[in-house]
Order: structure tokens, then sequence, then C-alpha cells
DNA sequence: TCCAGCATTGTGTGATCACACTTTTTATGG
DNA sequence: CCATAAAAAGTGTGATCACACAATGCTGGA
């Protein structure tokens, strides 16, 4: 079970050292993907046989993952995937109506004609992908966007905060994807905001995105039922083993 | 080792049910009060032994740390306390100056009468300690006086973001704590909180306390030597062990 | 006196076990 | 047939150990 370490090559997509680090990664992936549906139990023992793992690296990060909010602790020590009720998700898009325009703000004087660029491109891949009805693309290429923006401003306390916002909001606009793709306000914000930061407008980009978020929000609460089974979730299968 | 699990009484301070947790706690209060110096090396086994308690439970409370920034780990794996530099020092400041004030919005309508009395207490006490010259009494007012709000607003994602930011935030304001007595712009902006707060004017409680956060920043990123060594540390004595 | 080399110690990681507790299942009684 | 109790899985916690690696110290030579 010590593969991955000795065998640093190969495995491209969880290359991080540690088992912690590898098992923290898969259970972080399958919850942003909607694997798991709210209210599952993830034993440690369960989701340990599932990774191929022993037990202590799945603690380890099923715990980091609690911390993060991304999962929560029943009083037993089990940890369960979250229900969202519709005030945390208010809170949610509260919290996330003041950082996200922040970060925006600190990054706009930082941003290089590449980024710009690749900005550009994003907001393509997002158009495109909304003509083909392809809504995990579109949700792909929003994330993709941002992220561009929230990493560029170099502030790492402020982007493990949003990282973890995110982490919190994905199975919500994965289960809502779409519905999403019926609203599409996003496209017409994202053009206002490219168009700010080719000005070097901090204010008027942060606003711009400020607005895409209370109305993504605002959509979403009238157009979800909460605590509410899912569609179609994997469960511990979508966790295969580690090598 | 266990006494303190079959022993539920007593123990006014480390109630706290799972060594994990009395563990953490130690260490959270160790660090919010000083008691180490940025830079210094926490090793597990040094822990362990200073606490009283096995490996175990001080890897997950140093884990868990770390996770909220409250620790730093190094490649090798070991946790030392973050040296706060100065643009990270900025960018803690600029956090707290959206997110407190989002905190206080949304506490103002849920304030009882009970709870601003509470305040006024604290309040008091602040200008008590002023008088005294009593540094850490005016800290500890101060904190009792803002957490009264944000644990008011009943938002618990954001109340975990916020202490974590106070708990980045600690180490630097204990040191300062001989500076921040000469300066004292809390005084008035929490007397001008609490009087918004009594007319329920939500946006100028907010105001106020963006005021505060944002002068107490501005005056420590200039009385402040970054990346110094503290006055007098204790280190791992500070940690009694568990009982 | 200084530096190279090695041995010693200290370190985090991860596996495994015993224990107490909880949840589920099964059997037993009404 | 159902409710209740007893038994059986399942569970997290925490201690302990082996291992690989890093840092530290010491000893030997130049």
């Amino acid at each position: 079970m010590l593969d991955a370490r000795t065998d640093p090559a190969e495995a491209g997509e969880p290359p991080g050292g540690t088992l912690d680090e590898q098992a923290y990664r898969r259970l972080r992936t399958a919850l942003v993907e909607g694997a798991f549906a709210p209210g599952d139990r993830l034993s440690i023992r369960r989701v340990a046989v599932a990774l191929g793992v022993s037990a202590m690296p799945v603690r380890t990060a099923l715990r980091r993952l609690a911390v993060e909010q991304a999962l929560d602790i029943l009083p037993s020590g089990t940890a369960i995937v979250p229900r969202l009720t519709q005030p945390a998700f208010a809170e949610l898009g509260a919290i996330r109506a003041e950082l996200e325009p922040l970060a925006m703000r600190m990054a706009t004087p930082k941003l290089t004609p590449a980024l710009l660029d690749a900005l550009d491109q994003r907001l393509a891949e997002h158009i495109q992908a909304r003509e083909r009805s392809d809504p995990e693309a579109v949700l792909k290429a929003d994330r993709s966007f941002l992220f561009i923006v929230y990493q560029a401003c170099e502030a790492p306390m402020l982007l493990q905060f949003i990282e973890s916002l995110w982490l919190r909001r994905g199975p919500v606009f994965w289960e809502a994807r779409w519905s999403l793709l019926s609203h599409g306000g996003v496209r017409h914000h994202h053009r206002e905001i490219l168009a700010a930061l080719r000005h070097g407008d901090a204010a008027e980009a942060a606003l711009a995105l400020r607005q895409e978020i209370t109305s993504a929000t605002a959509f979403l609460m009238t157009h979800l039922q909460f605590a509410n089974g899912p569609s179609t979730p994997m469960g511990l299968a979508a966790l295969a083993p580690v090598r």
C-alpha cells in the first residue's frame, strides 16, 4: 500500500505525496462532484476499504474536511454529508457576496494581459457550453473564470476561505445545474467583469461580481427545494482505491 | 490519563469530552494568549508529553489548527507558529473589514435588550481596564464585546471564519498590547457601535466597526516591526498536563 | 582549530489493536 | 402480529509500534 509513495511517477490525478493528502483529495473531489447525497454517513472504516488504505489517513482526511465545513460530525463522531438548509444557503451567499468582490478588487491591479486572455477564453468556453446545453461544462468554465482571478490576488488566507465556501456550494450548484442553464445571467455578468478588469476598474468589477452572486443565490433560493434527496448519487463506489 | 473522561465533574476550564478536544482547546488558548513565539516548532511528541497524553490527540489537534490557519506545517510535517508578514497582516485586516461588519449587520435585528446591556458592561470593563493601564483586560473586554455580537447573528459558518481570523490576529495584538493602550480609538468606536445598535441602525454600526478595524490595522502596520522575536514567550511550559 | 564523516536522536506517517459506545439486527415475549 | 429486549455488528477514540526520513550531535582526522 506504499506504492504511491515509492512510485512517484504515474497517477495523473492523485500525485499527493502522503496518503493523508491522497485520501483528502479523493474525498474532496468526490464531494464537489456530487458523488454523495446529503445525509450520507461516511464511516472511517468503510471509506478506508473503499480507498484501499488503512483507517488512519481516512480519519485525518475526514476530520480535515469537517474543519473546512465540507462535512458535519454527528455527536457520535461519524461524518455525514451536510444537508444545506435554506438559512445556511443564504448565509453562504452573503459571505460570498463580501469575500469574492474583495478578492476581485485585490486582483484587479495584478492581472496581466495573459491572464486577461485566459479569462476571455473561459468566457468563450462558457458560451459554447451553454449553446450545447452542457451544464457540467458551464459550471466548470465559470469556476475556472473566477478562480483565475482569485488566485491572481495572491492572498492565501482569502483564497482558502473562498475555496471552503465553494466546497459547500458545490453540491447545491451541481444538483441545480439544469435550472442554472435556464437562468444564465452569468454570461452577462462575466462580460461586465472582464470589461471592467480590462479598464482596471476594480470597483466596477467587484460590483458586477457581487450582483452575479446575489442574483444566483436569489434564483436558487426560489428554484430549489432544500432538505431533499438528490438525483443519483454514486456513494462510496465513486472512491476508487488509491492505486 | 483517562481521569478527565471517567471524572466528568471538576476541571472548570477543559470540560471537553474527548482528549482530541481537550488538546485542541489547550493549544488554541495557549496560542491566542501568546504562549508561543512565532517560528516555534511544535512537535507532536513533545507537545504530547507536555500535555500528558499520547501522540494521537495531539496530532489531530495540531492538524486541525493548521487547517484553521492558526499553525503552519513545514514540508517535513512539523507544525510551527506562523510568522505574520506585513502583507499577511494587511490581508487579515482586509478580510476582517468585510466579514465582521457583515456579522454586525446580521446581528443587529437579533440583539435583545439583555444582550445590549451585556455590551454596555463590556464597554464599561474596557474603560476601567484602560484607566488601570491593564492591557490584557482591555483586550479581553474588546473581544468579549465583539463576540457577543458575532454569536448573536446565528451564522455558524461566518462565526467560524471570524474565529479563524482572530486566531491568527491574537498573537500580534497580544504582542502589541502596550502600544494599543496608547492608541485607544476602540473606546470611541465601541460607543458608536452600541449607540447605533440601540437604534437598530445596522448600516451605521457596521460602518463604525469597519472604521475600528481599518484604523487598528493601519496603526499596527506602522507601530509594529514584523518578523521579530516577541517579548517573553513561555513555550511548552504553558501546557499543563490534561489533569 | 576546523571540518568531514558518521552515529544518535528526533520526527511524521501509517498500521494495528483494545476499549467503550452506538446502531442495527435478531430473537423472544406478550 | 407487534413491541420489547437481547445479541451482534459497526463505530470512533486513543495507545502503541515499525518505518523512513531529517536534523543534530559527536568523534575522528587534517
